[in-house]
DNA sequence: GTCTATAAGGCGATAGAC
DNA sequence: GTCTATCGCCTTATAGAC
């Protein structure tokens, strides 16, 4: 399997971009080899050369998304150490990279292992390994609740982001601090 | 345009009920034709006679979909007033609808409007009209917190239990009666 | 109302020239 | 490494028999 060879000049990362965005923007099976080659300026056939599918495609898509979201989110806890405020930063971090054009992470969330059954065990692998980092910073909490069900909850709820956001309302870092809040203070009066 | 004739002897009925299931399941793309006139044992030609499209079955599954989760959450909130009562009882109804095998309303939120440019408008419409009800229910909160942000967090994390619910764990209604916990509590140990 | 056959086009992937 | 051409398959949708 011909995978990205780094700090090469390598086309291979042109079309891996491309692709990370046409996948985000149609889905993965609206999208085509042809979308993606002709989008970085190839004929149909010559992505055969550095990627042996279109599955295979997707799968190094993931991969680079799951490090560099997962790069991201650590990033931010590095000089704090309040588990609540790093439970802010660390959503900071995944809903930014969720919902940026760009970000290779947007397909992780909008592409679902089972779409694509053929690596559909890979890209398992690849999101449990993320999600392990945020059983802890869950666990970290100490709330006295279901710690499962409040990650899925909010992990629910940072990744449907990607459905209803449109720039120009709020920036990501501000619906991270409005999630956290919601699930800090208490919202009822009384 | 040849809509679903209620009251009928129909089998345009049994070609809605193994579309919304297909879809829901496999997702509107990867579902043929064929694999839904098949699995209730029609030629690939017949569907053709009950809905002019593929997309227009989708719509008609979608049209069903949001008037029965309807039907379901306003007949959970007949008999309370309390508004967080309310709202904890239309999140079951909600939940509910969208994790079970058999009902329509999976599809309206496991096949989004812009996977399908053909008919995007109409199911955007209906989607709009159903979160109507739920404007109103966060709205009566009262809560002193953007009521906007705060109703698509609920929701968002309502609808992602489809992605990562298995039957046997928890109960729609468990799931609901905790993410309204989370808010309604502080989960901060103070 | 449902069947079979087929039209018309798009898809992923391959082959061989350059 | 990239090109063009094409294979083989599958798709939605239509046509006409029954």
């Amino acid at each position: 399997m011909p995978q990205v060879k780094q700090r090469e000049n390598n086309r291979a990362i042109d079309l891996l971009d491309a692709a990370a965005r046409l996948f985000a923007d149609q889905g993965y099976h609206r999208t085509t080899i042809r979308d993606i080659t002709s989008s970085v300026g190839m004929g149909p056939g010559s992505s055969y050369y550095h990627f042996s599918s279109k599955a295979d495609m997707l799968r190094a898509v993931y991969t680079e998304g799951v490090r560099s979201v997962t790069e991201s989110v650590l990033a931010r806890l590095a000089d704090e150490s309040d588990p609540w405020e790093r439970l802010a930063l660390a959503l900071e971090g995944h809903i930014e990279a969720v919902l940026t054009p760009t970000a290779y992470a947007r397909v992780i969330v909008s592409v679902l292992p089972d779409d694509v059954p053929d690596v559909a065990g890979d890209l398992r692998l690849l999101r449990d390994g993320y999600e392990l980092l945020w059983k802890e910073l869950i666990n970290d909490l100490d709330a006295l609740v279901d710690a499962e069900l409040l990650r899925l909850f909010l992990l629910g709820a940072a990744n449907a982001t990607q459905i209803w956001y449109r720039a120009g309302d709020l920036t990501p870092s501000d619906i991270a601090a409005g999630y956290v809040s919601f699930l800090r203070q208490p919202l009822e009066q009384s």
